[in-house]
DNA sequence: CGGAGGTA
DNA sequence: TACCTCCGG
């Protein structure tokens, strides 16, 4: 179901490395997914989001502040990408969400009632980000010195786009979508901790790099040919992919038919779905992107009364510990430009 | 998720 | 140093 099952095909081109890889480079970070997770993962055991003492959930915030001042720590430098306006055919998938979203949060009141201890594995699948949220994320990073750009359509397209144009180095997401944008460099599980619960088990996980070369290469498929694997097996855009079809099957059709014709006929795509698949295609072959100029982006202009002011006074946060990550910051900023001025004497 | 503080 | 558990807001 979805693309996500394209893992298993090309696990032996993932890179399994860790964080000091990334040193040095540019990450353009998918800011949805992102704040999603942190909704998703920072929870009490029964399912509580953090909130400060208004009851505004400040999960996304801490998720941020603390992740971010890591992985700048380690010479990181991050942008993030917002997600604009959905296209119309995102609906469907939205919609599906949505569904899912109102399952789970009926499953935890249930689960609740009976008396249950551990919610969390219901509550995380609850979690919605309104606009507040997202204003309030991007007031955060801005104060933090962390850029971000405002995506006309979808994240996953302006930040492969970024990394086309070497204004970023990776992308960085769970998803593989940016994979069908043209995003060159994907990197999955960009986390401090290297642990993550997966099926309710904790396991050690370090960041995994997926070059979009290597990918064609293996399967040996050109970027068209990508897309319509993805088609067949469900995109965000097509979300039950074709009943019956999963990875597997998908990869020998896309191989077996050089004209991209024949494997929709084949796969009876206009009868399971009214979109045209060119439609589709073409979005992810030319999606819309906002033009960025590297000279534009600004690492590191940190504003820390800013940070004071949004964490300290609007959300509770410690004080003590805030100011402490404040600090830490500061030193990786100066380290860091103390770095490139280095590097511009010995280079120049 | 990541920090802090504890234990072996 | 590795690992565990609880807390943060």
């Amino acid at each position: 179901m979805g693309l996500a099952e394209i893992r298993e095909l090309i696990k032996p081109v993932i890179k399994e490395v860790d964080l000091s890889y990334l040193s040095g480079k540019i990450v353009a970070l998918d800011a949805f997914n992102a704040l999603y997770q942190f909704l998703a993962a920072i929870r009490q055991p029964d399912g509580t989001p953090l909130k400060d003492s208004k009851g505004r959930i400040t999960s996304h915030l801490s998720g941020l502040f603390y992740r971010n001042k890591n992985l700048i720590e380690n010479g990181i430098k991050l942008i993030y990408v917002f997600d604009g306006r959905h296209p119309e055919f995102k609906k469907k998938e939205q919609e599906l969400r949505e569904e899912q979203r109102k399952k789970m949060e009926e499953k935890y009141e249930i689960a609740k009632e009976a008396g249950e201890k551990n919610l969390k594995k219901y509550a995380e699948f609850t979690s919605k980000l309104d606009y507040n949220m997202i204003d309030e994320a991007k007031e955060l990073l801005k104060a933090m010195g962390v850029p971000y750009i405002q995506a006309p359509s979808e994240g996953e397209a302006e930040a492969a786009y970024l990394v086309k144009k070497n204004i970023a180095d990776f992308v960085g997401s769970q998803d593989y979508d940016s994979l069908l944008f043209g995003g060159t460099r994907v990197v999955r599980n960009i986390t401090i901790s290297g642990k993550r619960k997966i099926r309710g088990v904790e396991v050690n996980i370090s960041p995994e790099i997926i070059e979009l070369k290597d990918v064609l290469n293996y399967l040996n498929l050109n970027q068209e040919k990508l897309i319509i694997l993805a088609l067949v097996v469900g995109t965000d855009y097509n979300p039950d992919g074709i009943k019956g079809i999963g990875i597997k099957k998908a990869y020998e059709i896309v191989k077996k038919y050089d004209d991209p014709e024949k494997i929709f006929n084949y796969i009876n795509w206009d009868k399971y779905y009214d979109i045209s698949w060119k439609e589709l295609e073409k979005f992810f072959l030319d999606p819309p992107v906002v033009d960025i100029n590297k000279e534009d982006i600004k690492f590191g202009e940190i504003d820390e009364e800013k940070i004071r002011k949004i964490l300290i006074d609007n959300h509770d946060f410690s004080e003590e510990r805030v100011n402490k990550s404040i600090e830490e910051l500061k030193k990786s900023y100066k380290q860091g430009s103390q770095k490139n001025l280095l590097s511009f004497f010995q280079n120049g």
